[in-house]
DNA sequence: GTTGAGCGTT
């Protein structure tokens, strides 16, 4: 078939600007907001009723009403919420604004759950603005080079080993005031879920930690600002505490083709337990081996992961072993993704071998350690 | 004042 335009306007009145379709006669909605960001679908008048109609939308794809798309001009859906002023935001999203999100357009998401819908990613996400577009993909349906992810919204799901949840159950509590008690802390955090431990070192250091007994509910806190007792705490991962385990090292999960983290050396990484992702086997290059390293090192909890194409596209240079390098926050990784580093096992140096098939998940520092906190 | 303990050591 040769290349067919469909003529796309903002609004009935505007002029329409042509955008292509693929070869199977379906418009993806990725070219529709290429030219009219934050598109979310198209409307069009129908004829005969003069409603408007809205167009078919199957996983970022528009299909043709009637499988022609004919001479009429669709109008650009946004979503409803796209008006809405800085003002009218709530606070939780102008943190997230602030931490440079708001240069984020296209996120890739690793570690999700199985179970996890794209209707669950919609809603988590819609928490911090509009989301154009969510495909969740599992593992052996990746086969993808960066090109796709210009303008849409990919979701990978990478949770290989369901069997294997290995993310920290513990928070680190910063920020603590002398008054808070064991007692406060375990009310507080009961809100969240099932809090099995609370530890506030004596004498007074200001900080606390607090475990939970579902690991996600601890990674879901991380980076979170809270109020607790009139005071804003800040809440990160846990470091593990200092043990020379090697336990979950030695699991090999990041086998040949795959890649392994620096565990020990990251304090906010998810650990390698937290992802089956076998990212050689993905088809990735690795810049973008780099950015979903860097971004599972952060401490974005149960979403897990998130890198911009930006993160992607300019890592190439960095991805090096840098192990000592700590991502002390989820922000770091995305306001500055061209420090995202790898830290994977001594041995592989440098940025330009070929090694994405070895020498991975063999050789850990000693002080290597276990989220058996 | 933003990363815990003790036991007892590959």
């Amino acid at each position: 078939m040769s290349e067919l335009y469909i003529r796309v306007a903002e609004d009935e009145s505007e002029e329409p600007m042509e955008i292509p379709s693929e070869d199977d006669g379906t418009v993806l909605l990725s070219s529709v907001a290429a030219q009219f960001p934050g598109a979310c679908g198209l409307r069009y008048r129908n004829p005969e009723s003069q409603c408007m109609r809205g167009v078919r939308l199957v996983e970022g794809v528009l299909h043709a009403p009637e499988n022609d798309w004919g001479n009429l001009v669709y109008v650009v859906n946004y979503p409803k919420d796209n008006k809405r002023k800085m003002d009218e935001i709530d606070a939780a999203s102008a943190v997230k604004i602030k931490r440079g999100f708001q240069k984020t357009s296209d996120l890739i998401v690793l570690g999700l759950p199985w179970k996890t819908t794209e209707q669950d990613l919609k809603d988590y996400f819609s928490t911090f603005g509009e989301v154009i577009m969510v495909q969740v993909f599992t593992t052996h349906l990746v086969q993808f080079t960066s090109k796709p992810l210009n303008s849409w919204l990919f979701l990978l799901s990478s949770q290989a080993c369901p069997d294997e949840p290995m993310r920290s159950r513990k928070i680190f509590v910063g920020r603590c005031t002398e008054d808070m008690t064991t007692d406060d802390l375990r009310q507080y955090f009961m809100q969240y879920g099932e809090v099995t431990d609370v530890f506030i070192p004596k004498p007074f250091r200001a900080f606390a930690f607090v475990t939970f007994a579902d690991d996600q509910v601890a990674q879901a806190l991380c980076g979170e600002d809270l109020i607790i007792k009139g005071v804003s705490v800040h809440i990160s991962n846990a470091e593990p505490k200092h043990n020379n385990s090697r336990q979950m090292m030695d699991r090999g999960r990041f086998g040949a083709g795959g890649f392994s983290q620096g565990y020990g050396s990251n304090r906010g990484g998810l650990g390698s337990g937290s992802s089956g992702v076998n990212f050689g086997a993905l088809g990735l290059n690795p810049a973008m081996v780099a950015a979903a390293q860097a971004a599972l090192q952060s401490s974005w909890g149960m979403m897990g992961m998130l890198a911009n194409q930006q993160g992607l596209t300019t890592t190439a240079g960095t991805a090096t072993t840098t192990r000592d390098q700590t991502y002390s926050s989820a922000s770091t990784s995305y306001s500055s993704p061209s420090s995202a580093s790898l830290g994977w096992a001594a041995g592989t140096n440098t940025a330009s071998n070929s090694g994405f098939s070895s020498g991975f998940g063999t050789s850990m520092e000693s002080k290597s350690s276990s989220w058996g906190m």
